[in-house]
DNA sequence: CACAAATGCGTGTTCGCACACAAATTTAAT
DNA sequence: ATTAAATTTGTGTGCGAACACGCATTTGTG
């Protein structure tokens, strides 16, 4: 005597569909995987009745027997480089811990960032180990196609984080939108300035011609004023700083304060706000306010201390662990994901900033 | 000629302990499950064992053969009483869908928020019902505790969310650190309101002596202002507003508006921000900020059009997601959950609504 | 028309675990 | 010592899908 299990009417297996078509499980099988070797017909009424039925096979029954692994690829900035990297990479670790019962692995092909052939080369050594899916942050636009070129060819899934590059589309792209974030950026500023002054967008160490995104939060930005039709009360300057040489960073700065009338509020578009923050100190100026992006360590120090008002998450971590997420997603399960997944916009300040911490055990949670 | 997965050796199954304990996989069973029936020595050896070569179990095999369903017991008021409502009930059922593959199945209790009686009869029901586990927001404290102690002597894990009551241990706390939203709150307001003024803080709708986290959340706006000095330049008010009747509330409002000198602030503890909104369109004030809680769709209305300039999102479709998430993880999974799980507190305007809005493909995730 | 190759399809085994049942062993009772 | 009872341990089967294997039938080739 069986006990059957209460939604077994329900269920429907591949034995079921095999029944009603009147056909083997075996065929059922090859049907399901296009392994071939069943005629025409019978394969269209196999199809047929696998959408009537609404087949769902069963992931736990799937997983159990095969022996089939999923490697990943993933190809990131040495962290060491660039402590903005360590989320990503945390991140990437958390879902393979989560998909591993899914025999899915993940190598991490990591490069220098500000080494093109060092790039290059990493790209190289993955593409050659023929990876199941891909996973990649391609910050350098023009030497990434070739690349993308070749997975297409191959027949290689690869999802794009945090950098977003349109060509050869992609699985998917994780990251955020750069425009609504330099909107979010100047909504701050104006609420924290209810009065005229001036604005200065600062882009650190990073070439407005290789980061589209920057361009976007800028644009963002000035949008903001321009759509509230306050573009007459807030007066809106940029500038592209390195920090290459000490000196000639402060030298800028000192001559941009001096010449700029009633500067009270900075925007790094990038993760360099502590250098501001830094040079700010120095100077003993308390009466321009910071807003900048990425909860990297310096940046931290100068949130709590209040030289930087509010830091814009962009949810490395999050972009790491839904990359592999999507990977699995569409080579594992087979679902379909989303061409893009924009991570939410987090206004961080010191009173919240544990929950966006990377605490051992902390969570991420999205809906 | 078998095919040996590449991680073979570091897989351990049953049979391995089995083999190296020299019993069958039979007993290992019965030691894992303390099924008893197996002598004491035995059951040491393959305890050591198991612990020895770190046995973890395979869920997809556990779960394939098992007919075990589980069933849990969500109790909360209905949302047609109060909208914040439909996230916590929507979380809940995202989170069932995910588990559905484990066989857990989520039976939903909702009562009459106004109605103690209603409360105590859903409760009752769902106690007489036996579940594997309850999560339940405790929103009258006094008549819970008799069902935390039923239950507790029933043996059933309970996870509370939304409302936290400390007495007789829940398996967990799924919510808001109610005290640091007051912080964050503080933080905002003083950010807009750079030069002296008068705040209000309002509690609408719901009495205190009833809601511990309102008086949390006024604590921590205070003391934001005391911890920074600020109490000598910033007046905080407080109030207990009613919506029982309209000519009454607006009445409240206009004196004390009248009343207070230079009032420039109102931060609403509960989620009716959108009524003082309302009064102040009314009245066409426009010089008074707000900021309040929860994403609903009145409030919503107001962040669009600038009436409200924050809202604090308590999370309200994780914190439903999440609960289920512990009762699946401790149940199903029998692993350790935290005893308290603090959702991030999310700054949300009108640039950033759209990434915690409940885009219906949007996904979970947690690291 | 014979015979091989290709194609179509069914059978049987496997995955790791749970659980029912059978068997073996020990203990108690006479 | 014999047998019954209690305890301990072993065996076998099912869960649903994947896939290797192989038999049967069709198609192709000379």
């Amino acid at each position: 005597m069986k006990k059957e299990r209460s939604q077994k009417n329900t269920i429907v297996r591949i034995k079921d569909i095999a029944l009603k078509a009147a056909v083997s499980t075996g065929t059922v099988d090859r049907v399901i995987h296009n392994r071939g070797r069943v005629a025409e017909d019978v394969k269209n009424r196999v199809l047929k009745i696998i959408k009537e039925l609404n087949y769902e096979p069963n992931l736990m029954a799937r997983m159990l027997g095969s022996k089939k692994e999923y490697h990943f690829a993933a190809l990131f900035p040495d962290h060491s480089y660039d402590a903005f990297w360590t989320a990503p990479k945390s991140g990437i670790e958390k879902a393979e811990q989560d998909f591993k019962q899914y025999n899915v692995f993940v190598e991490q092909y990591v490069f220098n960032p500000q080494d093109v052939k060092d790039y290059i080369k990493k790209a190289t050594e993955l593409t050659r180990k023929k990876p199941d899916g891909i996973l990649l942050s391609p910050i350098y636009y023009k030497e990434t196609l070739p690349f993308f070129e070749k997975w297409n060819a191959d027949n290689i899934p690869f999802v794009l984080f945090n950098t977003q590059i349109a060509d050869f589309d992609p699985l998917s792209y994780i990251g955020q939108d750069s425009y609504q974030s330099g909107l979010l950026a100047a909504k701050l500023a104006h609420y924290g300035n209810p009065d005229a002054c001036s604005m200065l967008i600062a882009h650190i160490d990073e070439k407005i011609s290789n980061a589209q995104h920057l361009v976007k939060k800028e644009q963002g930005f000035r949008n903001y004023f321009a759509q509230n039709n306050l573009d007459h009360k807030y007066k809106i300057l940029n500038v592209e700083l390195t920090r290459s040489s000490q000196s000639s960073f402060i030298k800028s700065l000192d001559t941009l304060i001096e010449n700029t009338f009633d500067l009270k509020q900075i925007f790094v578009t990038t993760s360099q706000a502590y250098d501001i923050a830094k040079y700010l100190e120095q100077r003993h100026i308390n009466h321009i306010k910071l807003i900048g992006y990425d909860l990297i360590p310096p940046n931290l120090h100068y949130l709590n201390n209040g030289a930087i008002s509010f830091l814009i998450n962009q949810n490395p971590k999050g972009q790491g662990y839904w990359g592999i997420y999507q990977l699995a997603e569409h080579l594992v399960f087979k679902k379909e994901v989303p061409i893009i997944k924009y991570l939410p916009l987090d206004v961080v300040t010191k009173e919240n900033l544990n929950y966006f911490l990377d605490e051992k055990d902390q969570v991420f949670i999205e809906i």
